[in-house]
DNA sequence: CGAGTGAATGCAAGCGCTTGCAACGTCGAG
DNA sequence: CTCGACGTTGCAAGCGCTTGCATTCACTCG
């Protein structure tokens, strides 16, 4: 039984429609009307019930943001970014963990934020066509992070040019036998960032062998699920080949981790023994002397924040989709191979 | 202009009224009815107005979750677990990030989640009075994990018994001057967990003093800010100290990590030279070989989002708060002291 | 001095659902 | 055969706002 608008209008002396008009700031009240209002509202502690507010104009002071997960380092971080630009836009943002393909399947099932937000922020997840279009569907502005879609705004880091970057750092060191963790196919969720790293491994890796004159080596790509625990096995996996690769780029931090506890289990030194170059930047990359490709994930995740609002007021959509730099941050873990 | 219930009606050759029912799954509506009314919803893909339907029943299918940060490994573990059994429920979740104290001030003097939601999750935040006043005020069910609140549910662990079993395990082992990185007063946001885990440190260490006849060492007990570069300062500080501690105990394994590097930094070598225990069993502590007390921060997000679940169904509050079993998990970085 | 103008305000009709109550069979019991 | 009970369904009144349109009033201008 919290005040309504009435009550306030009867404290005021004036009507609900002025009470309304006043507390939004739409033009047409009389500047000592808005005072009076403004007043007689905060004395009440009145707000407005968003329930209402959203039946009668249909929006809904919302956001939803869609997230593959919500308790990886790269995703957390991104998530704080667009909540602070939100929050102090005065946007509430409703959080959908999808967690796995089951989830995903589910959310596009029930598809809960129909009718529940302005606009819709997605992380790192291509989507298929049908999801697309029943996203877009909504007809709430569509912001995707870390892929492009048509019909949506796009934050995001040239993936391939920085991979390569990281790559043409270690063959610039002297390194001609890189191994590569990522993720194998089929990714979890389709995501494309792996994919697109692992093509830019790939591209240079190849290049090396061409000048070299032998074969890529097959088992060096590798998948390591983006954890720590799967990073360590892609290690294992490596260091059991015939060929051992001098070097390793892994595509997230957290598997270059996993790659560095499987080298000090083996026995073998980090970068004497093999150099590790990873992908993020990851708060405790320094702490481990990680050498690693620099994302900058809290701006992408402002980023995005400040996009939706963009398009939350006035609807138009970029061309083109927002590049954010990354940088190579080069720690103890890569170095030139030592002859063996 | 989705389809409306209307819709739904006219297509199944019923009313409204019966439809909404029929929808919800209400008592009330033959079998033969519901069956045509499903179909036809499902025919028209319709789905019911969240903002019309809170507007009549005064229920919004949403929880609000409130977080000092979403960023930090601890958190983001508990929001995902909530998250979880939460979306299972079909609830939505509404995140409100609070950052720092500025952010807490807004937050309640905006207070963006009145009439927004059905049950409020209150994550390692201790309420002042006004505050939890303002929250109950909601008459919505209230539950923390972390603290313990009149008029709410919570989960949470034994933090002085945790840290008391962590202090014993490095008396054990034979340590008698042992330092503290947690958190110095003021405390950001006025956590209390630190302070407990710090009153924990106490009681054992100052035991220990009393047994050897000699006073504590005062500045053994520093603040690291629950980040690694605060525990990285910490330790830097117990480096510096006249007579050195042999072993910390870290009120995070974040911090545990700034630690170690600290020391590896100054060339000391753990456990030889000083032995780390840390807090939280991390997912990187095992990379580091950090012995650390495991506490179980994905059950508690679940058993919050449980115990929200419970509270929206039948409204009782359990008398006392749940507490879940922390373990100490010994790894590498403790060791009997080194006679130096 | 009257018509015209524009700013300020109020009226009332929704927005799309839920729900108490009435209406309408149908059926079994008396 | 009548009546009451019961299971189904529809009616219509909200839920608390927003907003197009009408109204009122004070001015300005010719």
């Amino acid at each position: 039984m919290p005040d309504k608008l009435d009550d306030v209008a009867r404290l005021a002396g004036v009507s609900a429609a002025t009470v309304s008009r006043a507390l939004r700031g739409v033009r047409g009240v009389a500047e000592g009307t808005r005072a009076r209002v403004l007043a007689a509202a905060a004395e009440l502690g009145y707000a407005v019930s968003p329930a209402a507010s959203s039946l009668a104009t249909g929006r809904t002071g919302t956001v939803g943001v869609i997230v593959p997960y919500v308790d990886r380092w790269y995703f957390s971080r991104i998530i704080s970014g667009v909540e602070r630009v939100l929050r102090e836009a005065g946007i509430s943002l409703l959080l959908y963990n999808l967690g796995d393909d089951a989830g995903r399947a589910r959310f596009f099932a029930e598809f809960p934020l129909r009718r529940r937000v302005d606009a819709v922020l997605v992380l790192s997840l291509p989507l298929s066509e049908a999801e697309r279009a029943q996203l877009l569907s909504l007809g709430a502005p569509l912001v995707t992070v870390g892929t492009e879609e048509p019909g949506a705004d796009s934050v995001g880091i040239d993936d391939h040019g920085a991979a390569v970057t990281a790559m043409r750092h270690l063959v610039q060191l002297g390194h001609r036998e890189i191994g590569f963790i990522g993720e194998t196919a089929p990714v979890p969720l389709g995501f494309t960032t792996p994919l697109r790293r692992l093509a830019a491994y790939r591209e240079v890796y190849h290049a090396v062998c061409r000048e070299d004159g032998r074969a890529p080596e097959a088992g060096f790509e590798t998948g390591g699920g983006f954890t720590v625990s799967g990073g360590e096995q892609a290690m294992g996996t490596l260091l059991g080949l015939p060929r051992r690769p001098s070097a390793v780029f892994a595509a997230s931090d957290e598997m270059a981790f996993g790659a560095l506890r499987a080298l000090r289990r083996a026995g073998l030194r980090v970068p004497h023994d093999v150099s590790v170059l990873g992908f993020d930047d990851h708060d405790l990359a320094g702490l481990l002397e990680l050498s690693t490709v620099a994302q900058p994930v809290a701006e992408l995740g402002e980023h995005a924040g400040r996009l939706l609002l963009a398009r939350l007021s006035d609807g138009k959509i970029l061309t083109s989709p927002a590049i954010l730099r990354t940088r190579l941050v080069l720690r103890g873990s890569t170095a030139p191979p030592t002859t063996r």
